[in-house]
DNA sequence: CTTGACTCTGTAGTTGGGTACAGGGTTTAT
DNA sequence: ATAAACCCTGTACCCAACTACAGAGTCAAG
């Protein structure tokens, strides 16, 4: 499959460049290698991880808690990385329901 | 009722002195009146209204829009504040949907 | 082979949402 | 009446998560 630059990694994503690079500095993401002139290049599945990252947080996720999703992802372990997410979902749920039944909203 | 310094309201809230202070300055919330001393004092619904802050944080509305949300509920239109609250509400139900739609999850 | 778009590192600035004093005045319990 | 606990303003600092250069090197279309 066709390796993608920075730029296009960040066009099919829709993140910004400068972003792509400070998620590799915080460890959320790697490139697959460089090229001779030193530019990154990332494989087509990094598209779906900024993704995940992008969904993860509008959830409320830190990026530090994606960056443990993503690994445990990564170890295969989808059992833990279900069991993180759905915890984290549940106090999503609970807090919506404890909103809800405000009675000021 | 018995009206609440701040480090009262702070502790029944269960949110810091500062925080509130920040929230005045923010116009979030603000003191029925000052003391002879120029103490702040609040109402006992206060309380109410910086757990419907923290609430509303939790599900992701920014301290701006939980200020739209109240200042709505101010001015009486529980139809307004409820949309509001419930288009973002469908917005993180489309996020969990999506989310857990994912394969990798 | 040029030129314009792209990328590199490094550093600095921004925004949102607080949090921490300093240096002072006020309340309250005894 | 006095000491401990509280509160005041103002300013500065903090963290997360970006975002914006600067100055220099690289790539690709014509």
């Amino acid at each position: 499959m066709k390796k993608l630059s920075i730029g296009q990694l960040a066009s099919a994503a829709d993140v910004g460049i400068e972003t792509i690079r400070y998620y590799e500095r915080e460890g959320l993401i790697t490139a697959s290698g460089r090229t001779a002139g030193n530019y990154r290049y990332f494989e087509q599945s990094a598209v779906q991880r900024l993704q995940f990252i992008r969904r993860a947080q509008q959830l409320g996720f830190k990026l530090a808690e994606c960056r443990s999703l993503l690994d445990l992802q990564e170890g295969g372990s989808r059992v833990q990385v279900r069991q993180l997410a759905s915890r984290h979902l549940a106090d999503i749920q609970a807090r919506i329901a404890d909103l809800q039944r405000m009675q000021a909203i």
